[in-house]
DNA sequence: ACGGTTTCCGAAACCGTTTTTGGAGAGATG
DNA sequence: CATCTCTCCAAAAACGGTTTCGGAAACCGT
């Protein structure tokens, strides 16, 4: 039977106390050289682990971040590429720093009794800090978590809370490069496909458009901005829609990858061809960008920096910093490709 | 300041001692049912979160299930959409059963002493169970873990261990329909671009080609088999050399979606058209196959169904569950579209 | 009225750490 | 030699739960 070794037992091994085997592996200074040598020596040999509820019981430290990132039927987050790459860089982030990305998941959480709740979930697991992405910000579970005394971090989402941050591209600037390249390359009828509008990253990629147009002194027509959810198919039907226009647009500015890509769909399906009657510009630079026919111009986000960001705000807010800002803008960068030329 | 609402303080607001309120809320039967009624009231008045950390150390079990997975810059494999689908799967089943995901991420766990290791991992955050996501299985940290006590499955890797079990797709008969569904199109010069050839699923496939290829008397040649790495540059240079040789395929099965949009690539830029002039399908049917140009016809993996595998597989090992198979494989769908047609 | 069951609950041990407190011994100081 | 300061460590009290054990009261049949 495999005996777990414990702190106690390398006490008794090693002939001296537990508090002392503690503070000889923490690295305390109280505790002589050899003895300290001994111990570490004894631990290795023993492969001993340090538990880590016991640890996080008495120091009410964790060293985990909770995730919150809905896999649901519903809006299917886990889903849409942009989030993988932002987890990726969160965990490389808080990883260096000692943490572990603890990703919520169970519907009972503890195994039993009572209704789950965000705040709950993080509480019971005594988790450091909280990453949000891509939630609902009007849920009412996750406004009680950043009401709540636990470092928030929300990446793409409008949020507010005494110890929460936000992370975010700079979604209206990188809309508005877009729009300024269709217009460089000599385009004049731009439409385009938004995100949902009940996000903060779908206004501001709507704004930016709009701001754009109008202070390149086109005209702003109602009927050049179509509504989408930033999956694929909603971009497909409203670009049928589009192109059915009397005055059908020769550029479109799609607020995501995959829906450039339903776009680009639509026009094919239409018997047009990317870019030559028709240009397209993504937003997000998902991995697939450069690889699909043709490849996308888009506004690269850069995701993993999004990740990092928020980890940083995360270990500084832990930390103790009262010093950080609200809110984190990231810049976005226009990568052109095959998808966008003169009309 | 929030004082922490603890079993203790719930016992001396009811008025019954700690063990009392422990077994009320935990639905043990020995209780008069007024007196549960009135503590679980008092809980949920007071809005009581139990402590993992506190639960676990006494019971030995985490009701956490510990996830390994790659962000590296090497093989940045958090980053191939297959696995987060797959990840998503054993969420949502896991989560059903009352298991949060643990992702590793921390470089010295346990803030501190000793080398990281993923035994050491698992064991220090008592995980109950392990998911292995498209790692190396010859690493000598993952051959520790197997060999461990703590329940493990591999997804999509190759693995043995004493209480370890293997996930993934019937990737030999996949590969073989694909080129049955070619050779029924009437092609006769079909290629294959490999994956890694030292991960399982990448010399399945290839088997499966090399089998159909022989059982439908078509001749197999070394030329017409290049290896790929599973992402889409490295197809499109496999593909060039294809489309280079003096008898050019006029089919090419690739052994994963990415790679069949670089081969779709290549040939493309060769001035080649998909699918008239070349036909491509993929493996994986990741989410973006329907929506490049051409839809992709490819093999469909159950991704989510994958990861429920993984998740059933854990929680029958972890609840005690003797009687479980060593390997069990999920059969693939072909699932034709725009990118294949008659020579 | 009495032994035998049941039902309900309190007391206490325990899980594996950290951290505080204090004290023994050694060396320095007067 | 007495005292004072170090250095190093032991003991014990937490942290917040679960679980075992046993006892008091209530209920039962005779």
């Amino acid at each position: 039977m495999e005996e777990r070794v414990t702190i106690r037992e390398l006490a008794r091994r090693s002939g001296v106390s537990v508090g002392t085997v503690s503070r000889a592996l923490n690295g305390y200074a109280d505790v002589r050289p050899e003895t300290r040598e001994r111990i570490m020596r004894l631990a290795s040999e023993l492969d001993y682990t340090p538990a880590a509820a016991a640890r996080s019981l008495v120091t009410q430290r964790s060293h985990v971040i909770g995730v919150f990132m809905e896999t649901g039927e519903g809006h299917p987050d886990l889903q849409h590429p942009f989030f993988h790459e932002v987890l990726g860089g969160l965990k490389q982030r808080v990883g260096r720093e000692g943490f572990d990305l603890l990703l919520f998941a169970s519907e009972r959480p503890g195994g039993g009794y009572g209704p789950h709740s965000y705040l709950k979930r993080a509480r019971h697991h005594s988790v450091d800090g909280c990453a949000l992405i891509g939630l609902d910000p009007d849920d009412s579970e996750v406004r009680r978590l950043v009401r709540g005394e636990i470092p928030c971090v929300a990446i793409d989402m409008q949020l507010e809370g005494p110890n929460t941050e936000v992370v975010m591209s700079d979604n209206e600037a990188g809309a508005a490069e877009a729009v300024r390249h269709l217009h460089g390359l000599g385009h004049r009828r731009i439409a385009t496909i938004t995100g949902m509008i009940d996000s903060r990253p779908g206004v501001d990629r709507l704004r930016g458009y709009r701001n754009a147009i109008q202070e390149l002194g086109l005209a702003y027509r109602d009927e050049y901005v179509r509504y989408g959810d930033f999956y694929a198919e909603s971009a497909r039907e409203a670009t049928e829609k589009l192109l059915a226009l009397p005055e059908p647009p020769t550029a479109i500015f799609a607020a995501a990858d995959l829906m450039a890509i339903g776009a680009v769909r639509a026009a094919a399906e239409a018997g047009l061809s990317v870019p030559a009657d028709l240009s397209v510009v993504g937003f997000d630079d998902i991995q697939l960008a450069p690889h699909v026919n043709p490849p996308l111009t888009t506004l690269r986000q850069d995701k993993l920096g999004l990740g990092a960001a928020a980890g940083d705000a995360l270990v500084a807010r832990i930390a103790g910093d009262p010093e950080r800002p609200q809110l984190r803008t990231l810049p976005v960068e226009l990568v052109v490709r095959g998808s966008t030329a003169a009309p």
